[in-house]
DNA sequence: GCCGCATACCTAGTTATGCTAGGTATGGAA
DNA sequence: TTCCATACCTAGCATAACTAGGTATGCGGC
């Protein structure tokens, strides 16, 4: 379970330029040395939550000879949320680690 | 959102000693600095998982010039799934890390 | 040729979990 | 005696991730 932080994850994977849902789990898989090896019916919804939003465009292509596929990208939104999600996190992870830590620090 | 780290930190407010559904919630908020200011209805419900779960256990208490409050300990389950959920979030906090840090990193 | 696998997309429905919004009761202070 | 803080509880809501299906195609092996 990614609790409320997977949209952060994907808009992170898409950072660095547009790709598709099936290269998402992959990015998200590697950078994350296997600990997220997130099944498709969890990222699937998850990006046309975040385009409804407005925070991803997509847009469907098919390379000369490969398979059709819906390719997103950040938009400006997209990217600002982004930075909001990074940074809400960085308090999150602060605030749980001063909370489990209590008791030993 | 506390997205299922709850469960954790209430048993992080409870490694230094027994205490009482609200003042657990205070532990928490000072704890995190303001940043958990729980809800009972978050609360109660967790305590009463965590008991069925055989984590915690509860006794009835009433000081002599107070009102009943029923009291929480860790049991020794408890106590080593404290521990267990501690190295979890150490795991999930730094694959978040890596996969948020990834595009700047 | 065709069988199966990896790729690639999708959705309905389940489950878990935190929160909202209520309710009950008591001690002490104003 | 009225009100607030303390102290507990529950039913039901909302959301989010996951399970378990379904569709379709390109490509390699037999």
């Amino acid at each position: 379970m990614l609790k409320g932080h997977l949209d952060a994850i994907v808009l992170a994977a898409l950072e660095a330029g547009p790709a598709h849902g099936y290269a998402i789990i992959e990015t998200i898989k590697q950078r994350s040395a296997g600990t997220f090896d997130l099944p498709e019916g969890t990222v699937y919804p998850a990006l046309h939550r975040l385009e409804q939003a407005g925070l991803l465009s997509s847009a469907w292509m098919t390379p000369p000879n490969g398979r059709r596929r819906r390719v997103y990208s950040l938009t400006k939104a997209g990217a600002s949320a982004l930075g909001e999600r990074r940074k809400a996190w960085g308090r999150f992870s602060q605030a749980v680690d001063t909370a489990l830590g209590g008791g030993r620090a």
